[in-house]
DNA sequence: CAGTATTATGATAGCGGTACCAATAAAATC
DNA sequence: GATTTTATTGGTACCGCTATCATAATACTG
């Protein structure tokens, strides 16, 4: 034995296949391995047709987290979603996640609305992974949070919203614009005593009150507002009534923030035996799925989720990519769809 | 300048603020703030108040692809679900997401149920990550894949049904005792002229055979089925229960692969001014939170979603972190909720 | 108080890839 | 044929962190 011999610790590895044996394998260097699997083009056919047949009989999968560390570059995007499930947000990340994945990046979902410390946690947890990007459903309050986020320098989109300044890229819609619209929509088609049903939450606050404002400005009176708090379910949307049929008797249209609420403002009326959309016109917010075939069938303000989630995949790919992005502020609008509640 | 000085080439590296920083910054050796962050009783208080002032000075967030490839701990999950959104897993979903953030892992998700070649290339790219785990909404039937994933070694929990062989640890509930226990609840109701409206999949089928068989067991005869393909759309309810109808008219009760469907069903019988349940009682399956609060309410199979998301997380950083795993096979069990569709 | 056990810190060498530069072989140019 | 260019391949040094071992400082034991 050499006396220059090393003494050599040893670590255990993670056990797995490296590029390191698929090169061995294969009779060339680690680096060139390395080359066939992501520039194929950079090498010959035979060394590239040698690698991947020792990586067909190794079962060799790359370790992403090697490779991300050496390249700065983690072909990871985090989502944030609010907590709740049931909602409309789903159809974004799931169009997000079917573009992110087809162009090679894996997504990390994380929830917020929690506490403000877990919402620490998450941004921590989220910029601990060196992300190439983030999506935003919601516009980030200034704050700690934000300053954080901005500092990162990780390309961030914003979305469901629309604001002068936003982080960095932003695909959205007004709610003003919508309230207004929909308290217009309303008044247009003959209505004129108005309620509103919404959650406590700042976007449909915003909505609601541009709602409430319209009414206002045509001189139509007192709108009566519920706020059921955090309790979005169906039932909130049936007591909800209750209480607007006990304030305000004569009501004939009521906008709801969300389409659950609305479809517990039609079951409750409809338990009451009131026609609608005759005696009572309901609207709600958001078009999931089955409110169309509904009987009666729910109008209701109409997002664009698919859209947002493959725009957003697609800016931040670029974005991480280096590609130039054009429009960083993008308003997808909405509609307005007409079914037999306010017919 | 000496002359054995090195020609140092110079990589980029991401410009973030790294552990060295902060160690030099608290006058510590790396490893020393390292021990501080990981294992803070390791350390002297004077150390660690040194390192977490710098830490906090200097905004370090670590990097976790860096700690991951060196402790081959990568503190991520990963979850597959089917690219349905408007599903029953979601709270799941949540549930597993929310357990593992506390615990200090971070979620990947990925959607299954594209294509073949997809579905290979998900396996790929979620073991190329190295997660700590990996939940999956069903079973992996044998193929390829199922190999991968048990010679990857990564801890799996299967879910959402029962097998004798699961690739690691399974949480589910028998879909053949829900058929048979449905069948056998409406038939102790006394209908006794059924018909299955149901999805092209294989839980959904397996639980409307045993439905069938069931309702042969005991004598009645023919069982109308309906299926309905990828299309689980409430409007494909309606239809199905015209087609129920015109080819057996005497029908009373319907038992559906989901409450989506149930609730089609149910808005075409009232549409047609069917009494429900005494015309037809209608039957679903998934209990998503608004059926309770409809008119009629719908009657269905509860499967508690949270336990399995929760009880799940729990396995697979138990396993993560060595500690040994009592059941590796869990049977939550399900139950029928009896609401006024059936009474 | 020597000798041992314990605690706190540090040095070093990886984890498994890729960026960067160098070297060689083959093709193109003059 | 000499020289330049281009296409392939390889060597090395990292990316930013932690496992492992080593050492110094302190506490404990008889």
């Amino acid at each position: 034995m050499s006396e220059t011999e090393k003494l050599k610790r040893t670590r255990k590895g993670s056990g797995a296949i490296t590029l390191r044996d698929v090169a061995k394998l294969a009779g060339v260097a680690p680096i060139t391995a390395s080359r066939a699997l992501n520039t194929p083009t950079s090498v010959s056919s035979t060394v590239l047709k040698r690698v991947l047949d020792a990586v067909e009989k190794m079962g060799y999968v790359p370790n992403r987290m090697a490779g991300g560390l050496a390249s700065s570059k983690s072909r990871l995007i985090a989502a944030v979603v609010p907590s709740t499930v049931v909602s409309v947000f789903m159809t974004t990340i799931e169009a997000l996640n079917a573009t992110l994945f087809d162009a090679g990046y894996q997504l990390m979902l994380g929830q917020s609305s929690y506490s403000v410390d877990r919402e620490a946690a998450l941004l921590e947890a989220i910029i601990g992974r060196r992300p190439d990007g983030i999506f935003i459903t919601g516009i980030m309050s200034p704050g700690r949070g934000r300053t954080r986020l901005v500092s990162s320098g990780i390309p961030v989109v914003e979305s469901w919203d629309l604001t002068l300044t936003p982080i960095d890229m932003l695909i959205g819609f007004s709610h003003t614009d919508i309230g207004r619209d929909a308290a217009n929509y309303l008044i247009g088609k003959g209505y004129h005593r108005f309620a509103v049903v919404r959650a406590e939450d700042e976007r449909a606050r915003r909505r609601t009150a541009a709602f409430i404002e319209a009414v206002y400005a045509k001189g139509l009176g007192v709108v009566f507002e519920v706020d059921v708090g955090a309790e979005r379910s169906l039932m909130r949307g049936r007591s909800a009534l209750i209480e607007i049929l006990q304030k305000l008797p004569t009501v004939d249209a009521v906008f709801c923030s969300s389409d659950l609420l609305a479809l517990g403002v039609l079951t409750e009326a409809r338990a009451r035996k009131m026609a609608i959309p005759d005696d009572l016109a309901v609207m709600g917010f958001g078009d999931v799925p089955f409110v169309s075939d509904m009987v009666p069938s729910l109008t209701t303000v109409r997002i664009n989720g698919e859209q947002i989630g493959a725009m957003a995949a697609q800016l931040l790919i670029d974005r991480s990519e280096k590609r130039s992005v054009a429009n960083t502020i993008v308003n997808v609008g909405y509609s307005i769809i007409e079914r037999e509640s306010t017919l």
